[in-house]
DNA sequence: CTGTTAGCGCTTTCAA
DNA sequence: TTGAAAGCGCTAACAG
């Protein structure tokens, strides 16, 4: 019923290595030749079976994609982005989602991708060695997008200047008490910003010259919910803050419910800074650290696909790229804008 | 390197098509042989090719899952569900986003599922009688999720039914000015819900006796700022609405923004109400229809991998499942909760 | 219960 | 520039 490629070379009169090539576009095919296979494949409304192509050549043209959650604006762009870059390069995307810890053991140690991608990336997951190494074992290029490792590609943003400079900016806004809206550091499903984001915070403090308190530390858990009651115990204590640092925008988009909620105005009582850059925040009018999250998505998927077309083994010179980060100021930390 | 089905039945002292029964849990297979080739794949790390097992058997243990978007609260819960269901029955998921027209245009004219499916996921997409064609071409079972349509397994809430609950309560609280802020229904990347959640709407009024002004009916996009635009022009009308009916929590959002921006209050002056009841419309105190996204597409999952197992060429007694939505009212319909 | 063998539908030498 | 033929690593009869 569905043609195969012998259905192809009898319609065309050639052989089936004739038409493998000149489906393909391989060099050294007659142009004739390539004419009428090609249109005998349109009229018998041919395509390749993938997994005999597979199974043949060796190549699955199949890119593997770790994320930790799908339903996050982060990892939502990020799978987004890289499943139009892998069609337009004739890819397809094998999406796995950890999901929870439980999901995670058991995907580094089963490997389902073993023997099906030809590549595969990973979205700011904070590994462990063991992990690194189940990635190596699968023998394929792995490129990673949040974070660093070296001998891996990878495309990232500079979590901790980009907290600092957020911290900077409320520090020139002329806050000495500014509170910490972060991610569990410990958390066995980490993935990367919380621990770099609150280091920035923490270098922007020192180099004010402030101390760091605990206390002005909160677990915001990188929801909207978690970042609202994160903010509830930063205005609840004694020696209130006077500015908020989400490490992303939906907690900050908690701390500026709560903030409303205690009656408190923004900026003037408390000024907000978040992470991000969602299009909701700017018409929240928040204040935020914008990171190009497509452009670290695409950038680390061509050079992927590079490295898989050229089955390098070896890595480029500058594997690792650092994207550009900017700080976005808006009504949420300054009273009139600059 | 890599073991192969040979290594696995050279250590076990057996032959490769034991190897394969055992390890496929196939009855007729004695326990202690079973035994043995599990051990002999277990210290060689064997895992066994899928495409040569797919060119052998002929089944992909693939499904695909259609998307118009990923980035959406609707959508990632629906593919972080898909997923997980997948997984655990052993089958990969092959994402496509649909992304825009023109990629909509694209993917059913190549048909990218062709050959490497055994089963195909739609989700809430409206789609032409062509497409539909063009899905049935592939002879393999297909899932609608979010749409129902003669001779396709599916599940859905009903749409119409949900929205005129939610326009019904508003009525109940005494308005008889109710805006509505809805999807474009004549999208060329449309997907079901505006369709049927206007008509709902317009029930709602023709039941309560009200007249269908066409003033009323603005649209947002299924976007927080397009939902924002949407009330301010509702807002700004001579005959101001005393309430909002908002198609997607999202949109919700959006108008209690904007009525906010306006000095009005909620649920006093204008009172909303929205659609989906993502995890942040409890946190906005905003009243809305809850339905289980992550039921129905569970639901639709685990008929379709039930239809692929029976390789049944025949549809089930009762292909179209109707899950329940539920009125969540908040604080943002009513002054004092019931 | 187990082994033998013929494919599955391609890609890739190797010859011509 | 083209064709013949040998696999790729499995599954699925069929025999025993």
């Amino acid at each position: 019923m569905v043609a195969s490629i012998e259905d192809v070379a009898r319609r065309a009169g050639v052989s089936i290595a004739t038409v493998s090539r000149a489906l393909r576009g391989l060099p050294d095919v007659a142009a004739a030749t390539r004419d009428r296979v090609m249109t005998a494949a349109a009229d018998l409304n041919y395509v390749a079976s993938p997994f005999a192509a597979r199974l043949a050549s060796g190549r699955t043209t199949t890119v593997g994609l770790v994320v930790p959650f799908v339903n996050r604006w982060f990892f939502a762009e990020v799978i987004s982005t890289v499943e139009s870059a892998l069609r337009r390069a004739g890819f397809d995307l094998l999406l796995y989602n950890l999901g929870d810890e439980e999901g995670r053991a058991r995907f580094f140690d089963v490997m389902p991708m073993r023997k099906r991608v030809d590549g595969v990336l990973i979205a700011s997951l904070v590994l462990e060695d063991t992990e690194f190494e189940a990635l190596t074992e699968l023998s394929r290029p792995v490129g990673l997008l949040g974070l660093e490792r070296h001998g891996f590609l990878s495309a990232r943003i500079d979590d901790v200047a980009a907290a600092r400079s957020a911290v900077d900016h409320l520090v020139a806004q002329g806050h000495r008490r500014i509170g910490l809206i972060g991610g569990d550091t410990d958390d066995p499903m980490a993935f990367t910003p919380p621990l770099h984001r609150r280091d920035g915070y923490r270098d922007a403090l020192r180099a004010a010259g402030l101390s760091a308190d605990p206390e002005l530390e909160q677990l915001g858990y990188f929801t909207v919910e978690g970042g609202q009651e994160a903010a509830r115990r930063l205005l609840g204590l004694a020696d209130r803050p006077t500015a908020l640092f989400a490490e992303s925008d939906e907690m900050a988009y908690g701390a500026l419910r709560e903030i409303r909620r205690a009656g408190l105005r923004v900026p003037e009582d408390v000024a907000v800074i978040g992470f991000d850059d969602q299009p909701l925040s700017e018409l929240m009018d928040l204040s935020t650290v914008r990171q190009p999250v497509a452009d670290q998505a695409l950038d680390v998927t061509t050079r992927l696909l590079t490295l898989i077309a050229d089955a390098a083994d070896e890595l480029p010179r500058d594997p690792a790229v650092v994207l550009p980060t900017e700080l976005v100021v808006r009504g949420s930390s300054v009273t009139s804008r600059p």
